[in-house]
RNA sequence: GGCCUCGUAGUUCAAUGGAUAGAAUAGGUGUUUCCUAAACAUUAGAUGCAAGUUCGAUUCUUGCCGAGGCCA
């Protein structure tokens, strides 16, 4: 039974009768009661003062005195300014527990037919995972989960940065300084040992360029001029707001063109571009270090999503899709879709959408991010033709590049690309500003869940809560409640919106935290098994019994009614936020009513199992919005 | 320079155009003979500034100030 629609439809009456109009169902609009206020629903009435030709006030107590005349569900009202509150009686909440107690699969939708896609993740191959990477890649994760519940076939996919400069930069790092070090001769993390022959290209760069420059200085005869270490000066006092010299912007002047292509003629740099090239002639000793360096990428990868607790059902790597979309650039061309500049480079103009032109060839032939990702596109709609919509889980950075490619795609003729979606978020900012990698200010993805780990056991140990755990048992406790606490830092805050992670402040077990919302779970549980143990268990007959509810009994009933809207909602917004707010709502209900309502000393047996039903249905709706979110409760903690 | 986000308690986050702007933390004060105190109860504290739209604006519009991003 639907609580809402049944209200709705005796308001209709009420309109029919009192006021002689007819209302459609949807004009109806009800919302949640504040709590300072008696009731459950509440009924604006601002807007129909016109309809009703009396103030909002009197429309209010006419319809209320209405609804406790001629209906059964309603047991009082009140008015307040205009706001039409309404309280049901507690057989209806009862009947409303019972649907959902009775429910075969409370909480997933029935199949939609729909089919999506969701790709999230996608990182480059040159870095290991970090923070953002974590925010990414659990929001990928929960809103898949959450449009299956919502009843749709989702394809969960990545496409990874496999190829590219970034690549050949760490690729010849390696072959320059790395005297044939491995994973296993280093016990490193694949993913961290390229890592760090990124970092170490990129420190080599530096100092070359640096060098360059002076040079290229002196043959100006401007031999004292260090133009490396004048920018860094410079940019540092920009930064902190200090004015610049007379002095300092005459040389800046000077310095800028010469630091410039010191940037672009460093040798290390070239030498990387030639390996690139070697790399795209598909030069066999090139390709067996790149598959080589990939694949300790890989497998580093690989460790870290089995930690996060995340997978893929396709994996695309942009060295497959980037001379599709090289084609399908040529053949727009072709089309006249696409032009060609005097340069000989590719260009889409777009400014029938109000996006400027676009760069999609390099003059030399080679491609950019857009040239694959339409490739990429393209590819996934043959692969999976049933899907109705892809969305893409990048950063807000990208909302242009988004655009751009739907755009795009439109162009080209793809009636899909209307459905194609950017799952935008915003960045994770560190106290210290913006991570870094180049200034080191990042945070580690697998460091940070180790320490999440760690800071989980040392709470429970000082807790004192392990009592008859096994090890094994212990262990897995401190991940599901330290993995719990971070996914549930980042998932709890509007996707859309950046957000603020503070290492020392965020690994919080308190409050609004996954651990707290876990302890209920644990605390259900505790009473689930003494009722087994004394072999209680709810018959449907017993609901009978039962003709009054607790105030805090009616009001968990609500919230866990409430499930399917948010269910709804979040699939509508994209945002697992709206799962973790309420699973928090319903965690903090059940601990009050724990507190206040006592189980086992009930003597009136039909109450007492009716709790105990009532505290199952609640483990069990945590439990599955909790998973929506990708994160276990545990039955003991 | 053009375009796009975002400014809410000390801090981190909420609020389909609705009521006295919610939580959590940090700070006061309480609650363990009782199903797990990672809990509960209680207290104090905020919409960047200025206009406009209306019964009503944190929300919509414009300007300014501030933070961030994208495109050159």
């Amino acid at each position: 039974m639907n609580v809402e629609q049944l209200l709705k439809e005796e308001i209709k009456k009420a309109f029919r009768n009192l006021f002689d109009t007819e209302m459609a169902l949807d004009q109806v609009n009800l919302q949640p009661t504040r709590k300072e206020f008696d009731g459950s629903h509440t009924f604006v009435c601002f807007p129909f003062a016109k309809i009703s030709k009396k103030n909002p006030e009197e429309t209010g107590k006419m319809i209320g005195a209405y609804l406790s005349e001629h209906s059964d569900a309603v047991k009082s009202y009140n008015v307040v300014k205009g706001f039409l509150n309404i309280t049901l009686t507690d057989k209806v909440w009862i009947s409303v527990f019972k649907a959902i107690w009775n429910a075969e699969n409370y909480g997933f939708l029935p199949p939609s037919g729909k089919e999506v896609m969701v790709e999230y993740s996608s990182p480059n191959t040159n870095k290991p995972l970090h923070l953002g990477h974590l925010r990414n890649n659990f929001l990928g994760y929960a809103v898949s989960e959450i449009l299956k519940a919502n009843g749709h076939k989702v394809q969960k996919v990545q496409i990874i940065n496999d190829r590219g400069i970034h690549i050949c930069k760490s690729m010849l790092a390696w072959q320059k300084f790395g005297n044939g070090e491995t994973p296993e001769s280093t016990g490193l993390k694949g993913d961290k040992l390229v890592g760090n022959y990124y970092v170490r290209f990129d420190r080599e760069y530096k100092a070359e360029v640096a060098e360059l420059a002076k040079k290229y200085a002196q043959e100006e005869e401007a031999a004292n001029l260090d133009p490396q270490t004048l920018k860094k000066e410079i940019d540092r006092k920009n930064k902190e707001g200090e004015p610049l010299t007379e002095t300092e912007k005459e040389q800046l002047k000077l310095a800028k063109p010469l630091l410039e292509k010191a940037e672009k003629n460093a040798p290390i740099l070239l030498e990387a571009q030639a390996l690139l090239k070697r790399w795209e002639a598909k030069d066999p000793e090139v390709y067996q270090l790149w598959m080589q360096m990939n694949a300790w990428v890989y497998e580093g990868f690989e460790d870290t999503y089995t930690q996060m607790g995340v997978n893929f059902d396709k994996l695309y790597y942009e060295s497959d899709t980037f001379l599709l979309g090289k084609d399908e650039v040529l053949k727009g061309l072709d089309a006249g879709t696409f032009f060609r500049k005097d340069d000989g480079s590719v260009w889409v103009d777009l400014s029938e959408e109000k996006l400027d032109e676009k760069l999609l060839l390099r003059s030399d032939g080679t491609s950019v991010y857009m040239t694959q990702d339409i490739g990429t596109a393209i590819l996934r709609f043959r692969d999976f033709p049933n899907i109705a919509q892809q969305i893409y889980t990048v950063g807000n950075e990208q909302d242009h590049h988004f655009k751009v490619l739907f755009a795009i795609l439109k162009k080209l003729g793809y009636a899909w690309a209307e459905e194609c979606f950017h799952l935008s978020y915003g960045m994770v900012d560190l106290p210290s500003g913006k991570m870094k990698s180049r200034e080191g200010t990042v945070v580690d993805a697998d460091d940070l869940m180790q320490e999440m780990r760690n800071t989980a056991a040392e709470r429970t140990q000082e807790l004192g809560k392990i009592e008859g755990f096994t090890e094994q048992q212990a262990t897995e406790l401190y991940d599901t409640l330290g993995m719990g606490a971070l996914k549930y830092f980042l998932l709890k805050v509007d996707p859309k919106k950046r957000m603020m992670f503070d290492p020392e402040e965020s690994i919080q077990f308190q409050g609004n935290t996954a651990p707290s919302i876990q302890y209920t779970h644990a605390r259900i549980a505790s009473i689930l098994r003494k009722a087994k143990q004394l072999g209680l268990v709810m018959e449907e007959d017993d609901l009978k019994d039962i003709d009054k509810l607790e105030e805090v009994e009616s009001d968990i009933i609500y919230t866990l009614n409430d499930y399917v809207h948010k269910l709804k909602e979040a699939a509508k917004e994209y945002s697992p936020a709206v799962i973790a707010q309420y699973t928090y709502e319903l965690a903090k209900s059940y601990n009050r009513f724990f507190q206040e309502v006592p189980i086992f000393k009930e003597s009136d047996e039909a109450k007492l199992k009716f709790r105990i039903a009532f505290s199952s249905v609640v483990g069990e709706t945590i439990s599955k919005a909790m998973g929506l979110l990708g994160i276990k409760v545990p039955d003991r903690m």
